[in-house]
DNA sequence: ATAGTTCAAGAATACGTTTACTTAAATATG
DNA sequence: CATATTTAAGTAAACGTATTCTTGAACTAT
């Protein structure tokens, strides 16, 4: 089983090592008896070819990489069963490395990637090597997800939620609901979720007159970490002028701060009103139901799948951009204000 | 970029292959000068390495498989985490795929590594390819993780929390509060930890003078899914005489029980009591908190990459055994029986 | 000064495949 | 029947690297 080779079989068989590699292969007419005697020589010496010589040979692994920030969100391994079940069919396989968010490592595993002759690329990028994936990518099949690489040399597509009209979404609900004091929990401004996320919430904000600027009172900058969760509600809640309600950008840091909230007393929705960017696992399950934008995982997944197949197969293919409307689902999560409260806040 | 090998960089460098080779291995003494002329090289023309070529030359591809029956449960994303970050110092990388708990699945992946050429594997199996995987544990390095294989054949290392003992400590809590009649939702009889966890009830409740036997009233027979957690919930809740508590022997049958109860209005621990087997993400964040016993995701995830890690090194090493005394923690998921409903019971 | 020694670096081979090229037997064609 | 054509199967080269073997220049020793 361990090291026999083709060229075992084609002794074992009694002909050429080429004859056995038509055989496995299926590319060539090879007679039925000797056909035959070569997959039963196969049998025999539980032969497995050789996907290193092959790949060699070929110039192809058939396998694809998936880089992502955090493996153990469960929303990028949904994601990656989604890739998987897409490419599987036509005979690749998937990959995953996760980046932690960290640019150097991302730059290792990059380089990891490239070494291993990966077919192609589906990347979630910590949005700090842009020159370094720009120049890949024009060697590279790639397909970005979520996350944005801003450089006019970029050549791949690029699959996302909407995110300015997710986050704007999410405090127009807050807004309608009476909330006018919003806090908001940002991911890494660095990157372009947290970047437009960020944008969408100025953006409601700024249409009920309210300006979101550099001292904004209840702002707390993250990285989409569970700790940095906890941090900004921490921050935001410890502050004597209290919000009504705090934006979450994603799911992680939504969990930080529910924690935050959880172990110190605070009610949620009735001390203070949540609403949240992204999924939440068995969301039915938890002690509040947050309100939040959903983002389609599986979607979202699938779609790579096809997009990085399209483009191993023609490079040629042009930028492309799929931006995927994200749905509100209201949870218990989000008080109304009565609008005496409103009144009192508008003196 | 793409396609630059040893040639090139020999070439602009003014010497030979091998030379380029020992720079980049820096196994052999090359004069500075020359030395530095192929660093200039390689940084000019970005050369990276082609692990592949490498690879079949070397007969080592420094990588480790790691195959789990759910990626999407936490618990194996822990674990593969923890894997990662043990091999990885040493140079090693992860690959890690998915069987859904196929037998098809786990024996297509398995021969998927074996043309890969890894260099060792951490296996979680579906206990339905014993005898293909102690034949492969002759030839390729191996480290059971949870579920064992029945083969006197199979050479390799096991590591596993002790099934029995947890479940009979769950068990045992339960009894210890008043509980008698013990629904039982098990995982899959086919493989050790189904085995063992229902082996371990049926210690713990026949030391208390209950048989339990092949018409159990109380007994769901599932698959470690989330939809068997609620079927076995339902299933066991219909019928007219109900149990006061149920042991689930995984966590995402948990989480699926406990949606059943939930959307049914059946309240925990009031209605029914609840303890399981197994960690749960997040429990603080939940509605109810079930008493689990644990098992340590992260410590057995180490564990087994030291030990594939050995073998890699070291092929001749005996069999080993490690097993961790999982730890049970307290929820509010179960209640006390009062002694006056233990009478009435036992009459 | 000559023979012997050392060693840096080049030449050549091998890893296990796939495939272009070659061969020879079988068949078709005039 | 002799020549042309087809084709099944074999031979050999190539993929990119690591490494053994070889070479020849520089050095040491006599």
């Amino acid at each position: 089983m361990a090291g026999v080779t083709i060229r075992d079989i084609a002794k074992r068989a009694g002909v050429s090592i080429a004859t056995v590699s038509r055989v496995i292969n299926d590319n060539y007419y090879v007679s039925p008896d000797i056909k035959e005697r070569v997959l039963q020589a196969i049998e025999e010496l539980h032969y497995y070819p050789n996907s290193v010589a092959r790949s060699l040979k070929n110039d192809a692994t058939n396998t694809i990489g998936f880089l992502v920030s955090d493996i153990s969100n469960n929303y990028f391994t949904t994601m990656a069963k989604a890739v998987e079940d897409v490419i599987h069919k036509e005979g690749y396989n998937l990959i995953v490395c996760s980046t932690e968010d960290k640019k150097e490592r991302e730059l290792e595993y990059l380089k990891l990637l490239i070494s291993k002759k990966i077919d192609g690329l589906i990347l979630n990028t910590t949005g700090e090597n842009d020159g370094f994936i720009a120049s890949l990518s024009e060697h590279m099949p790639l397909v970005l997800v979520n996350r944005k690489v801003y450089s006019d040399k970029f050549k791949g597509d690029f699959i996302d939620s909407d995110n300015i009209q997710g986050a704007y979404n999410l405090v127009s609900y807050l807004l309608s609901l009476g909330h006018r004091k919003i806090g908001v929990i940002n991911g890494m401004l660095t990157v372009s979720t947290g970047k437009e996320r960020f944008k969408g919430f100025v953006k409601a904000m700024s249409e009920v007159g309210i300006e979101v600027n550099g001292d904004y009172p209840y702002r707390y900058d993250g990285d989409f970490t569970l700790e940095s969760g906890y941090q900004g509600a921490t921050k935001i809640m410890s502050a004597s002028d209290k919000p009504s309600a705090i934006v979450i950008m994603n799911n992680v840091m939504t969990m930080g701060a529910l924690k935050y909230f959880r172990s110190n007393g605070i009610d949620v929705p009735n001390d203070i009103s949540i609403a949240a960017y992204g999924n939440i696992d068995n969301i039915e399950l938890m002690y509040v139901q947050p309100t939040i934008v959903t983002l389609n995982a599986w979607v979202i997944g699938n779609k790579a799948g096809e997009m990085i197949l399209e483009r191993i197969k023609n490079k040629a293919v042009s930028n492309r951009e799929v931006i995927y409307v994200p749905q509100l689902i209201e949870g218990n999560s989000v008080k109304k204000i009565e609008s005496n409260q409103m009144y009192s806040l508008s003196c």
